[in-house]
DNA sequence: TTGAAAGCGCTAACAA
DNA sequence: TTGTTAGCGCTTTCAA
């Protein structure tokens, strides 16, 4: 048995080397370690001091401990990260970008995956006993009471994707109308006139600034909306089921309809087939996102690409903005979008794949 | 200016509320306090100090630091997560088992998106300097270095979906052999004699493990292989490639190919197209993993469904277990896939869709 | 340029 | 049943 040898249960296994054995190592104080070991303070170190210091570190296999750190410092550099569903297509690559912007940093991103808005706040909480220095959330409604309990803890945070109504959060988001103006244009100059919107819930940010960006693309070309109806979710069956709807709204089918979502764009091919309406030969259909094989279904879904990847990474640097300088300036970052046309609004089938 | 008014900068919003002023607040000694919030320690504590320490900390909205007690008892309630490419469909689902095993258990999930086998040390090293109590690895190679210094350096990990050979850590895995049984004897059943396999990069234990199933179903079978092409990747692109080398091989295509991944098919199934072949018509295909929306592309895959999330969920639960009873056994867990069939090996398209 | 010393907030012996 | 005390490993004044 070793002289310095140290209780090591199966609990504890990592590194027992602390700064006071490197520092005992390296013949000098641990004072003089810290100093040598941070980068911010390493020039008041004389040079062989410096490399005595890392020599030894690096021989024990010295790996600092960030909860000591943290609990002297405040800093964990750790950021929580709260997405509402994290098999929705949508959030993967925004939680890459994300994690890509942290980790370029050397921080980390601690995940948690939010079913149900009332889970938030506690969630949050929770993040912050485990001193999480910001928080990015994926998960605003409109107008989100979370964002009340953040601004009154005084936290950082941004939002992205999502954005609340009050504007009182740094965010990060795609470009809705905008979104909807292009889909618009698009079916508009293949010909359609009677336009029919599927839209998302008007609880979440997007559904609504969707189906304003709709209504304003509409009157923009001084057409009159075919329809809207808004889904339940965003998810194929609400698509579905909207579609059926709108169907049976009138007698005369739309010739294009603009959805909020691929998902509910894919709901909207089953129900026109289940009318025995062809895609794009009797309607037209756009979706919203450019979800993975949306260019493999038949017919091929014409859509807006989201920079998503994007998205995640400038929202995780406001956040570090916010965090270095101190300071929460609300800004608002829009990312344009850009349609992708495919087969499900091609005018003519002449090229048929 | 009140008394007890604690410097508070932009940098430190979260609760300056600590024990000492609960246990002020409640008139009773800081250790108490500790005590009656320990759900461990709380029965030895009176029923009215007990009710005076949490009315306090309730009204204080006192929230316990994670760092300080991390610090104290080495344990920070959180794990670590290392995923190879979360915009991969089939890691969001077990990444979401993870995670809801974590929090209902109240712990919290440290994310990492591993690019590059390269960088899987250094994250685990600074994982280790965070202090997380164990790891979760969705990254393994067949023969992973990683597996040696994470067993060296006496560190609680799990693997999930890959698992290496060496068997020395826990995992949770699909039968990869049975998936490829249960695809081959499905086109079997449909007529096809001739069957060829795009198979996975041989360096992963799914490739292999999926290429060797494969091989084994032939066998029971009595069956000769109609060729394999082994993919560089499990993608479309890759996939394109592989069946097109599959193609030139011989004169006369294979009457069923059964591919490693879903992807790997939709890349078969660009490359029959070029050929001029038609799915199922000509030439059978099968995928694997049944990511969301192959039941939409044309003609809808069949392919093999794995419990994806039950697979994370089950892996944290064995790291929880190792964590608990601080051992490790090395136990490895083998889920069932389940074959669905859809229209890619349709034996006779009589129900066109 | 380096060392000494205090203390971040908490837990867990041990003592009363 | 409650209080006292030491200290987890680190950073950061302050002094030398």
């Amino acid at each position: 048995m070793s002289e310095n040898h140290r209780t090591s249960t199966a609990h504890e296994p990592v590194s027992p080397v602390t700064i006071r054995d490197v520092a005992r190592a390296a013949g000098v104080h641990l004072s003089t370690v810290s100093r040598a070991l941070d980068p911010r303070r390493r020039a008041a170190v004389s040079a062989e001091v410096l490399e005595a210091v890392e020599q030894a570190a690096r021989r024990l296999g010295y790996r600092p401990n960030r909860a000591a750190s943290a609990l002297r410092t405040g800093r964990t550099y750790t950021i929580g990260v709260l997405v509402p569903d994290i098999t929705n297509p949508v959030f993967p690559p925004i939680l890459q970008g994300i994690e890509a912007c942290a980790a370029s940093r050397g921080w980390f991103v601690m995940l948690a995956n939010v079913s149900g808005s009332a889970m938030a706040q506690p969630i949050v909480e929770r993040m912050l006993a485990q001193q999480v220095d910001g928080i990015v959330l994926a998960t605003a409604s409109r107008e989100d009471p979370l964002v009340d309990f953040i601004v009154g803890a005084g936290l950082h945070a941004v939002m992205v994707n999502r954005a609340d109504e009050s504007g009182r959060l740094p965010s990060v988001v795609s470009d809705d109308r905008l979104a909807m103006k292009l889909a618009v244009d698009h079916v508009v100059q293949t010909g359609c006139q009677r336009i029919a919107h599927l839209a998302g819930p008007q609880s979440l940010p997007t559904g609504m600034g969707r189906l304003q960006g709709f209504e304003q693309a509409l009157r923009d070309r001084k057409l009159e909306s075919a329809g809207v109806v808004v889904c339940e979710a965003y998810s194929r069956e609400a698509g579905r089921v909207a579609m059926a709807r709108l169907l049976a709204q009138s007698a005369v089918p739309p010739e294009a309809v603009v959805c909020s979502n691929d998902l509910v764009a894919l709901g909207a091919y089953d129900a026109l087939h289940a009318a025995g309406l062809s895609v794009p030969g009797d309607v037209a259909v756009t979706g919203h996102n450019d979800m993975p094989l949306v260019d493999m279904v038949h017919p091929s879904l014409t859509t807006i690409r989201l920079p998503h990847r994007e998205l995640g990474w400038r929202a995780a640097q406001l956040l570090f903005d916010a965090l270095d300088e101190r300071q929460m300036s609300a800004a608002t970052v829009v990312l344009r979008p850009e349609l992708v046309v495919r087969n499900s609004t091609r005018p003519l089938p002449a090229h048929a794949d």
